[in-house]
DNA sequence: TTGGTGGTATAACGACGCTATACTACCAGC
DNA sequence: GCTGGTAGTATAGCGTCGTTATACCACCAA
């Protein structure tokens, strides 16, 4: 393992481990066994070094999901639901490095950031292509990478608020259907549904148990129950 | 103007200057003609003063709003839309400030960020009162305040890339579509809370029936028709 | 006058990002 | 085998940072 691995290993092990999204230069150098001038051999400045981090841990989730991510879909609005899971999953499982992929100065140059961008925007290409999206490819790739980014960003900076990811899955469902036609429209048939009809029925679900305990109430508990049940039931039934 | 005061407004003139959204309190001392223990008289220490900053940023803003956010729009839907704006606009107008407001440490205790999320969710309560949400005013707020955030985040973090904020609308829009009730299904007359119900009822009926017509169904006929059935009660009650 | 309290100044501590300087290991060409 | 150059490392230290121990001063109550 080269000496420029080590210490990029070690910052990233440092940075998931820190509470406060920060390491120092100096147990940075500790933990690869190396001295300071040495990491400044390889890497111009701290800002530097941690952009790298982030590129390296994003570059080594996303070789996790390559089997997943080479998947097109047959509707994009699939390709922008695994993209969306996927960009969310980063997020949740390395909450330092997405914190700091929006830091001043990282932001601005981070590779992976280009990427997730670049992916998305390309599929959406290919999507509109097939006539599946109502707006540009450059207009929706943005709105479908700002909502994403702004679910994550919740998720992982407000976790008492938003620790339900319910919102989070409403929000993906709304951005699709403003972006993409619908299959319908498509004439594609029903095979390709499943995730739409989920979501449709989880929304469908919350809304009748938010109106279902209002009251007056027509139904009994009972009554209620089993409706709610064979609600999730039906979810149930459209991932399988 | 008191001693606490003139550090809260040299931090804030600093902060907005900075280029990298950090200020050392050094340079905050000495901008407030105060030396160090006097900064630490006032505040705890530098993430609770940036914090206080940032609270302090927030109602100034908030303050030169209070006219327009007291207006209370006959649609919930034109609420979203004033304070979606304001955020961003916000956000674009104090860059640093909004990207301090979610750093760790800061964004878990900000009363900017508390406050802005109990001004929406009041205004949704209210919205829902009449009728005019389809998911509770919980889902719907978590919803746009998270697109909310990644727009105004999206603007300020990667200009070059969205300085056209044509997709904030898009996402926007989105997401009060989403959330809301159109004008047409909310204003038919009756008790506007009555009214409401009904049309959320009739919309769950309407996508339900579709999903349980389809096949494979995992629920027994019975059951299906048992569910129409109190989906009938549900709306009929509505109109008594 | 005394004692206490709130506010300020002096000075410094330890940790930080970063670097000037110099040394070693190694490989090229003679 | 010697020489020169380059890549990589170590020693030691610079200046800055957040923060604080200590002490002084102004003021007010008893």
């Amino acid at each position: 393992m080269s000496v420029q691995t080590r210490i990029l290993e070690a910052a990233a092990e440092l940075l998931a481990k820190s509470v406060d999204a920060d390491v120092s230069t100096r147990s940075i150098c500790e933990a690869a066994r190396v001295t300071a001038p040495t990491l400044y051999h390889y890497f111009a400045d701290k800002e530097s070094l941690l952009r790298a981090v982030v590129d390296f841990g994003w570059a080594q989730f996303l070789e996790t999901k390559r089997v997943v991510a080479a998947v097109v879909h047959e509707h994009v609005a699939d390709d922008i639901r695994a993209g969306w899971d996927n960009h969310v999953e980063f997020a949740q499982k390395n909450p330092n490095f997405y914190r700091l992929m929006w830091s001043p100065g990282i932001a601005q140059n981070s590779a992976a950031l280009r990427e997730a961008h670049q992916m998305l925007y390309d599929r959406l290409k290919l999507g509109a292509s097939r006539g599946q999206l109502k707006v540009s490819p450059a207009l929706a790739s943005r709105t479908v990478m700002s909502a994403t980014v702004g679910a994550a960003l919740m998720l992982i900076s407000q976790p008492e608020r938003y620790s339900d990811a319910s919102f989070a899955k409403q929000l993906r469902e709304a951005v699709i259907a403003s972006v993409t036609v619908s299959d319908a429209a498509a004439g594609k048939g029903r095979s390709r549904r499943g995730a739409a009809r989920e979501a449709t029925i989880a929304s469908v679900a919350a809304t009748l148990s938010g109106k279902l305990e209002s009251d007056p109430n027509p139904l009994t508990a009972a009554e209620r129950q089993l409706m709610q049940q064979w609600l999730t039931t039906l979810a149930d039934s459209e991932t399988a």
